[in-house]
DNA sequence: GTAGTACCTTTTTTT
DNA sequence: AAGGTACTAC
C-alpha cells in the first residue's frame, strides 16, 4: 500500500502532492488552466481509498457525463471495479429523486422536459394563467422560471420577491407551469437540482442520511455551480464536511444559466477552516499562448488576480489572421489545417476550431467538405432535436409515463390519425375536470359526445396502440422502439413518402433503433425508460469522438476542460466575441473575456485568432470591427496577418474607406449588400467520398452517391442504384468499395 | 381535418 | 436561411 501512495505522487508537484493528500476537512482547489486538475482529483479518489475510506462513500460531481466517465474510468484503471459514484449535478439528482420518489411525493417514472417541452408548457402555462402575454413570450417567461428555479424560489416566493411588472407577470404563470408538470409527472431540467436541493434543506433526516452516504463530496468546476448546485454540495457535507471543490473563477462561463462565481470566491467564508491551494504551473500552453490569455484575462476588474505559469519553454508566437469575408476566413482555416497536415508535422485529430455560436459552423462545413478536411461538429443533441427522433420519443415517454401530455400531443396524430385541433381540444376539456391524463381520456373516448367520426376512432385506435405496446416496456429497449415504429404505422408512413426528406427521416429513425441496442448501462440490463433518461441528460460535449482523425468544431462553451495542440478561434469580432447582448453591461463583457480566455487557454501549441472585416448574418452581409479583446492582447508579442482582399468586388464591398464608422460595433453596420460568396464548382467532399463517384454496396449492388448531407457521425450519403433506387446510409457505417471517383 | 402558403422570429452560450 | 406559426382554401 505504501508504494502505491507514493506512485500517486509521482510526477506532481507540491501543491498537487498536498491537494492529494489531502484527507478530511473541507478543501478549496483553485487550479488555473491546464494545472493538472483532473489528474489531481483522480489521484485524491484513489488515495481516499487507499486510505480506507469506503468507495460508496465517495462522490464525484463533474461537469459532464463524458468527464464523469472518463473520470471512472482513470479510477478503475487503477483500483478496477470501483463503487465510487462519480456524476454530473443533474444525474446525480435524477438518481436521488427516483430512489426517494415516494418520499417527495413524486411518481418514479416522471419524465424529464427539455427546453423545448417546457417551453411548451409554459405556453399552457399562460393561457392557464389569463395572463395577457402579448409582450412576453413563452421563452421568455420559462427563462426567468428557470432562472428563480435555479435560485430555489418557489412560486410564492417568487411572487413575493416579484417587484416589477415582468416578474409579476411570470409570478402570475409560474404556478400553472408547475401545475402542469405535476399533472403531466414531469420535470425540468432545474427541477433535478431544484427538489434535491429543498429535499436537503427541508427533510433533516433525509440530509443526514445522505450526508452520512457520501462523506467524501468532490465537485469539478465549481466556479459553474448555481445556487441550486450549491446548496446540494452544501447539504451533503455539514456533519462530514470532506468537501473538495475545484475550480477557476477565470472560467465561469455559465452565468447566463445561473451560475454564480461567488460560489467559488466566497468558498473561505462558508467553510472558514477551509484548506486553499492554488495550482498555478501549467503544463498545457507554451508560454506566448499563456502570455496572451493572461494579459487578456488581466483586464477583468472583478477577479483574484493569480500567476499563471508556462512550465513548456519555447513556442511560436499567437497569430491573428484577418480575413476579407466570413467565407474566406473558414476557407483560410480549412486550406491551413489541410497544408499542416500534408506537410506531415500534424494529424487532423490536432486541430480545433472555436466559435462563438452555432451558426458560425455553417461556412466550416462546406470549406471542410472543400479542402476534404474531416471534421466533427460537437453538436451531439442536433441529431435527438430533429422531428422525426422527437416524433418516435414522444412515443416511448409516452409509454414510460402514460401522464406525459406533452409527448402525447406530439405523438397522438403522427402520423395522421385523423385526429384534429376541434377533437383534441374536445378531449383536453373532458380529460382536465376529471384530473386524468390526455392518454386515460383516450380510452374512454365513446363516451366523449362531442367526439365522433373518424377523430373518435382514431384516438381509440390511439388508446390501443399505446396500450398494446406498454406490454413490451421491459423488453431492450430497441425491440420497444423497432415495434412502436411498426405498430404506429410510423416507419410505413416515411417508407410510403416519395418525399426525398422522409428517406432521410426513415435512416435517422433506423439510427436511433441502432442507437438504442448499442446502449449499455454498466451494471444491468437497460430498459426504454434508462435509454430515454440517457438521452435527456447527455451533453453536446458526450457526442465528441476524441480518438477519430478529424477537426474539431464546437462553441466555446463546449470546449471548456478540453485541449488540443492547434486551436482557431473564429469571428473575433465585436458583436460576436463578445457578443452583441453583453456590450452594455460590464459583467457580462467580463463572462466574455472568460469565454475567450477558455478558448485561448486551450491551446497547447500554436493558437490563431481570426476575424473577418464583413460576414454574412442572417441573409444579409454585416460590416464587422475586430473583437476589441484583440486590443487587449500583448501586442508586440503577437504576429499579425492581413489576407486578401483578394477580389476587385471585395474592396467594392467594404464600403467607408476610413473605417471610423466599421468601429461602432455591429447592429448599426447592418447593411445590405451582393452576397459575394462564390459558388465552387469543385465537388462537396468528406475524405473518402464525394458526388457523383460510383460505389458498390454489398446488398444493393452499384450506385452513384447523389447527395452528402450531415457531418461527423451523422454523415449521410445519398445513393442513386442502378437497380434498388435511392436509399440513405449513415456514411460512418456503411460498406461501400468505390469503382470511380 | 388537412394541405398549402405567407409571414415572421430566431440563438449567444446548455445540463 | 430556415423552421415554425397563422391563416386560407379545399
Amino acid at each position: 500500500m505504501f508504494t502505491e501512495s507514493e506512485d500517486l505522487l509521482a510526477g506532481l508537484n507540491h501543491p498537487q502532492k498536498q491537494a492529494v493528500l489531502h484527507g478530511e476537512g473541507p478543501l478549496l482547489i483553485l487550479a488555473g488552466a491546464g494545472s493538472g486538475k483532473t489528474r489531481v482529483i483522480t489521484r485524491r479518489i484513489v488515495q481516499l481509498m487507499q486510505n480506507g475510506v469506503r468507495a460508496q462513500s465517495i462522490l464525484a460531481i463533474t461537469f459532464t457525463n463524458k468527464a464523469a466517465g472518463e473520470m471512472r474510468k482513470r479510477v478503475d484503471s487503477i483500483v478496477p471495479g470501483h463503487r465510487v459514484q462519480i456524476s454530473t449535478f443533474h444525474s446525480f439528482g435524477v438518481r436521488l429523486l427516483r430512489q426517494y420518489a415516494d418520499r417527495l411525493g413524486l411518481n418514479k417514472d416522471f419524465t424529464i422536459y427539455d427546453q423545448s417541452d417546457r417551453s411548451k408548457l409554459t405556453k399552457i402555462a399562460i393561457e392557464d394563467s389569463g395572463l395577457n402575454a402579448e409582450r412576453f413570450t413563452p421563452d421568455t417567461i420559462s427563462n426567468s422560471i428557470s432562472k428563480a428555479k435555479n435560485q430555489l424560489l418557489s412560486p410564492e416566493k417568487f411572487a413575493q420577491s416579484a417587484k416589477d411588472f415582468f416578474s409579476q407577470s411570470v409570478a402570475q404563470v409560474y404556478p400553472y407551469y408547475e401545475k402542469r408538470l405535476r399533472e403531466s409527472n414531469a420535470l425540468d431540467f432545474d427541477d433535478l437540482l431544484y427538489w434535491p436541493a429543498l429535499a436537503l434543506r427541508n427533510d433533516p433526516e433525509l440530509r443526514a442520511e445522505l450526508d452520512a452516504r457520501y462523506r467524501y463530496v468532490m465537485v469539478d468546476e465549481y466556479q459553474d455551480t448555481n445556487t441550486a448546485q450549491y446548496a446540494i454540495a452544501r447539504g451533503l457535507s455539514v456533519d462530514y464536511p470532506n468537501l473538495c471543490v475545484v475550480g477557476d473563477p477565470d472560467q465561469s462561463i455559465y452565468k447566463f444559466r445561473g451560475s454564480d462565481i461567488r460560489n467559488i470566491l466566497d468558498f473561505e467564508r462558508d467553510f472558514p477552516n477551509a484548506t486553499v491551494l492554488t495550482l498555478s504551473e501549467n503544463y498545457r500552453s507554451t508560454k506566448p499562448i499563456l502570455s496572451a490569455a493572461d494579459r487578456l484575462i488581466s483586464h477583468n476588474t472583478q477577479r483574484k488576480p493569480k500567476p499563471l505559469i508556462s512550465m513548456k519553454e519555447g513556442g511560436s508566437p499567437v497569430t491573428q489572421i484577418t480575413f476579407d469575408t466570413g467565407a474566406e476566413e473558414a476557407n483560410g482555416v480549412a486550406k491551413r489545417i489541410a497544408q499542416q497536415v500534408n506537410s506531415g508535422n500534424r494529424s487532423f485529430r490536432d486541430f480545433a476550431v472555436f466559435v462563438r455560436m452555432n451558426a458560425l459552423t455553417r461556412s466550416l462545413e462546406s470549406a471542410f467538405s472543400r479542402h476534404r478536411v474531416p471534421f466533427q461538429i460537437v453538436k451531439g443533441m442536433a441529431f435527438f432535436d430533429r422531428k422525426e427522433i422527437r416524433d418516435v420519443l414522444s412515443y416511448l415517454r409516452l409509454l414510460v409515463n402514460s401522464h406525459d401530455n406533452i409527448s402525447f400531443m406530439r405523438a397522438v396524430n403522427e402520423p395522421a390519425r385523423g385526429i384534429g385541433k376541434v377533437s383534441l381540444d374536445h378531449l383536453k376539456n373532458h380529460a382536465e375536470p376529471r384530473e386524468i391524463s390526455l392518454l386515460e381520456a383516450c380510452g374512454v373516448v365513446e363516451k366523449i359526445p362531442t367526439i365522433k367520426g373518424k377523430a373518435a376512432s382514431g384516438l381509440r385506435d390511439f388508446s390501443l396502440l399505446m396500450k398494446g405496446l406498454r406490454e413490451l416496456l421491459e423488453h431492450p429497449p430497441h425491440e420497444v422502439i423497432a415495434k412502436t415504429l411498426d405498430a404506429s404505422g410510423y416507419r410505413e408512413m416515411l417508407r410510403r413518402s416519395t418525399d426525398p426528406e422522409d428517406q432521410e427521416r426513415l435512416a435517422n429513425i433506423e439510427e436511433l433503433v441502432s442507437a438504442a441496442r448499442q446502449f449499455q448501462v454498466e451494471d444491468r440490463e437497460p430498459n426504454l425508460a434508462d435509454f430515454l433518461e440517457n438521452i435527456s441528460l447527455a451533453s453536446d460535449t458526450d457526442a465528441h469522438d476524441a480518438n477519430k482523425d478529424s477537426v474539431s468544431v464546437m462553441t466555446l462553451h463546449a470546449a471548456k476542460g478540453l485541449e488540443f495542440p492547434v486551436v482557431y478561434m473564429l469571428a473575433m469580432e465585436q458583436g460576436i466575441l463578445p457578443h452583441d447582448r453583453s456590450l452594455e453591461n460590464d459583467e457580462e463583457l467580463q463572462e466574455e473575456r472568460r469565454l475567450a480566455f477558455v478558448g485561448m487557454t486551450r491551446a497547447m501549441h500554436e493558437l490563431f485568432l481570426c476575424n473577418a472585416r464583413m460576414r454574412d448574418f442572417r441573409g444579409s452581409v454585416v460590416f464587422t470591427a475586430p473583437s476589441m479583446f484583440l486590443g487587449q492582447l500583448p501586442g508586440s508579442e503577437i504576429k499579425v496577418i492581413e489576407e486578401g482582399p483578394s477580389t476587385p468586388m471585395n474592396s467594392m464591398l467594404r464600403g467607408p474607406g476610413k473605417g471610423s464608422q466599421m468601429t461602432q460595433g455591429w447592429k448599426n453596420n447592418q447593411i445590405k449588400a451582393p452576397t459575394v460568396a462564390s459558388i465552387s464548382p469543385m465537388p462537396v467532399k468528406d475524405g473518402s467520398y464525394s458526388e457523383g463517384m460510383m460505389v458498390k454496396h454489398p446488398a444493393y449492388g452499384k450506385g452513384m452517391i447523389t447527395e452528402i448531407s450531415g457531418y461527423g457521425a451523422m454523415r449521410r450519403l445519398k445513393i442513386r442504384f442502378q437497380t434498388a433506387g435511392e436509399r440513405s446510409f449513415i456514411a460512418d457505417k456503411v460498406q461501400l468499395e468505390i469503382i470511380q471517383s
